[in-house]
DNA sequence: CGGCTGAAAATTGTCAACAATCTGCAATTA
DNA sequence: TAATTGCAGATTGTTGACAATTTTCAGCCG
């Protein structure tokens, strides 16, 4: 019996290339912290775990050297990136840009069941809050922030959001603070999407532009 | 600011590996139009060009594929990325407020040295609008924006922004329009280093963005 | 004449081997 | 003992060959 619900593997396989497919793997595994910030990356543990020769893998590695998620030293090899404070800074000055951005259009676009979609998430994020189910909290967080810049229809600036958000997610994984403040960020969220519903572009701008500020704050104190 | 003599070729080669080196030729020869939007790169081609094995050049491919110059398909080969009307409308979008961004950071930060360089940079540019060298006012301009977003002090944002830059540079070489109005351009230019010099973050900030819309316009009546 | 078929050529995808370089460690020497 | 040197193993950089796929084009049929 086959699973009609995936879009099957063989779809999959037959439109992404081989490398692009274990770039996302790769990026997975960063992401998850299952290879720690700072190490160095074996391209032949990599090649013998996904099955494969190193090629493909060195071109993974490769993109993901121009996403900033890897580094590479010549000869030496190639290393999760870490993420300082210092740049954790630039990436939000550009984020606030951008949140501003998308707040805007996203209150321009909407669409009735965008807004109910955004209204069911933080709903979701305040049983968490009330859960203390932190892990939780941050899934649906993202979550939230993704559905937002999607909205906005701009898929440049989604590839563009998408990627500083990597960074940042790269730096928390260096310390994970708790970061603490669920409860205020959700108000912050609440806000937001009420001035979605208002359809009030500039209101809603202003409030995304300034939840990215608390947002930096808040990884300030931690 | 002076270039002080290339960090020899030596260096050069020790430093970056091979396939960041021909990543970065692929690169010119894009945005140069010697490999013209559209067209596929054959990888023989290229490694005969340069000299080497395709492995080094299938790397910088994926490279540049990452950074949306060149787009892949399986078993068919990487193609020039061809920059749509619509595309260059998101990339306007996200760069007006790159600029408003970067025409603040700049404001605040600029030192006497910098400012006296911007100001160089725009006088030339008023020799080139005289002249009607319109290939010198484009590299001027280039240079200038170049030099403000340097100037902004934000290493991640300069990454950002070039990033969209090139986008742009290789929507304009699909039918390179002349675009008119180089001695409004200017007057815009002279307008946003008049804040710089005043360090009025604000006003920079509004004029760096009012001179994006602008040059988004003249884009469309072209 | 136009469209179909299928084999040859061209091109990309992947691999395994080799060369160049780095790392760690033991032996040597002052 | 501390520093240095040299060697062995591990790892990355690059290559050429082969497999898989697409493209091209001549021949054929309607």
């Amino acid at each position: 019996m086959v699973q009609a619900a995936v879009p099957s593997v063989l779809q999959l396989v037959q439109s992404n290339s081989l490398p692009g497919l274990v770039q996302a793997e790769i990026e997975q595994l960063i992401l998850s912290g299952e290879l720690a910030v700072g190490r160095r990356i074996n391209e032949s543990d990599l090649a013998l775990r996904f099955g494969m020769s190193r090629g493909p893998i060195r071109e993974a590695l490769r993109a993901l050297e121009e996403s900033r998620l890897v580094r590479s030293e010549k000869n030496r090899g190639v290393f999760v990136r870490e993420v300082s404070v210092a740049e954790a800074d630039e990436i939000y000055d550009v984020r606030e840009a951008l949140d501003q951005l998308i707040g805007q259009r996203v209150a321009e676009r909407a669409t009735p069941e965008q807004l109910r979609d955004m209204q069911a998430v933080v709903a979701e994020m305040d049983a968490a809050t009330g859960a203390h189910d932190i892990k939780c909290y941050h899934a649906l967080n993202l979550k939230f922030h993704d559905m937002l810049v999607d909205f906005a229809g701009n898929a440049r600036l989604t590839e563009t959001y998408r990627l500083l958000t990597k960074g940042l997610l790269l730096f928390r994984l260096r310390g994970l603070q708790d970061g603490g403040g669920f409860a205020v960020s959700n108000t912050e969220h609440k806000a937001v999407v009420e001035a979605i519903a208002a359809h009030d572009s500039v209101r809603t701008g202003r409030l995304l532009r300034r939840h990215a500020v608390e947002s930096r704050a808040r990884m300030h104190k931690a």
